[in-house]
DNA sequence: AAGTCGTATTTACACTGTAAGTAATGCTTG
DNA sequence: CAAGCATTACTTACAGTGTAAATACGACTT
């Protein structure tokens, strides 16, 4: 084939980092990361799988390059505002960008992020919590505290086994398997979800505002 | 009667799941989650890899076995008595067993855990939280809530790539790294950390504290 | 025109999980 | 005891994985 003779035709474009970490993540998102190999990669890219070795340097740079990709979708807050509103709006930022990309939580903290995107939303962070009162000691704990809850709830939802519209239904299917001497309570629960009286879906608001209120009360009492 | 047939040699106890399972954690613990096949289980054995396949389906139940046997260490709350006690202790039990199995908090938040002793732990702190006073609905978003945190905490704790020892050494060798420019209050707290007036260490009862208190205060306003 | 250098390809290797088929073992029943 | 049967272990094989090593190619410099 003439490719010495490219005329007008369809040529790829060449190989680069950030072309493959593109492809990656959109291979990801679409079949899930234990899906990706670098085989399949190559193959979306109209490449062989060890063309992507001359740009990174194995499959641990492409994941940490997706991470990093995802990281960089997430809402930087800004300093010097209302930094509870701030707080707010990057967790559920954060949080949205998760349900997008399903695969990342688990890879995010599974593996150290120096990437540029970790490092200015590591910063306006800490800045913001900082501009808002709180020592650095202290900001980098209350960081810690609201990222925890990120990641813990974000990853507890994700393997959720059901959508909120059938856990009535669910709740009902597995009840009759619950002995009722030994787990009295959640039969109890169950049973909530069943009648209505409780829906059942978690709320990511509910962890966050405690979290978020006592840090105020904490910032207030100095 | 005597169904050991004890003539000469091999005389291994007989492969069952508890076995295979228990073989499989104490692998994990060993050389980590990611070193952990098939065959090398089979070999730990002294049995061929698909001799397991006679006692469990596939490796998914390999898997989801082990995560069951670490929960079970899981000191379970009491259920009447001082309930923030009880939860703090249920909190850093948990803490301290997936400590102890590195590996386990990530294979926890990623896979549906029904074993008995996860229905155990679950409809224990249910329990203890509904004893208190929180109606069912409020228990659920509260041991959600709390477990947010304990997964969240401890899979960022475990990913840290530096002992606590190391802290000040680490910083200061990163901090030439930071352009002061871009990222300002990350090389503030990376100083902090260099002259000692932060120690870096990140504090598992900061955030649940933060959140007992929150919960409490929503206990007593009813 | 020749040489150099980075990128793409080819080939190969040591592993992985597990499907399928076969052999051995122990338990139940006559 | 022997016969039948069910369970368990073994063997083989396959499709897939990440990536090391050697080679081919194509463009740019000299």
């Amino acid at each position: 084939m003439s490719k010495s003779t490219e005329g007008r035709g369809k040529r790829r474009p060449p190989l680069s980092q950030a072309r493959i970490l593109r492809a990656a993540l959109r291979l990801a998102d679409k079949d899930g990361i234990e899906q990706l190999s670098m085989r399949k990669l190559a193959q979306a890219l109209g490449v062989q799988a060890m063309s992507i070795y001359n740009h990174l340097a194995n499959k641990e740079e492409v994941l940490s390059g997706i991470v990093d990709l995802v990281v960089g979708e997430i809402e930087v807050p800004a300093i010097g505002g209302d930094w509870r509103a701030a707080m707010r709006q990057r967790a559920s930022s954060a949080h949205e960008v998760m349900l997008r990309h399903p695969w990342a939580p688990l890879l995010i903290v599974s593996r150290i992020n120096v990437g540029p995107a970790m490092l200015r939303y590591f910063d306006a962070t800490i800045g913001c919590l900082q501009a808002a009162g709180f020592s650095y000691a202290v900001a980098d704990q209350a960081m810690n505290a609201i990222d925890s809850h990120i990641y813990g709830f974000t990853l507890q939802e994700l393997n959720f086994p059901f959508e909120p519209t059938e856990y009535a239904d669910a709740a009902s299917q597995f009840l009759p398997m619950i002995p009722a001497a030994t787990h009295p309570h959640m039969r109890a629960l169950a049973e909530q979800v069943i009648s209505g009286e409780h829906h059942g879906i978690q709320d990511f608001s509910f962890g966050l505002e405690l979290l978020l209120d006592g840090l105020d009360r904490l910032r207030k009492r100095r």
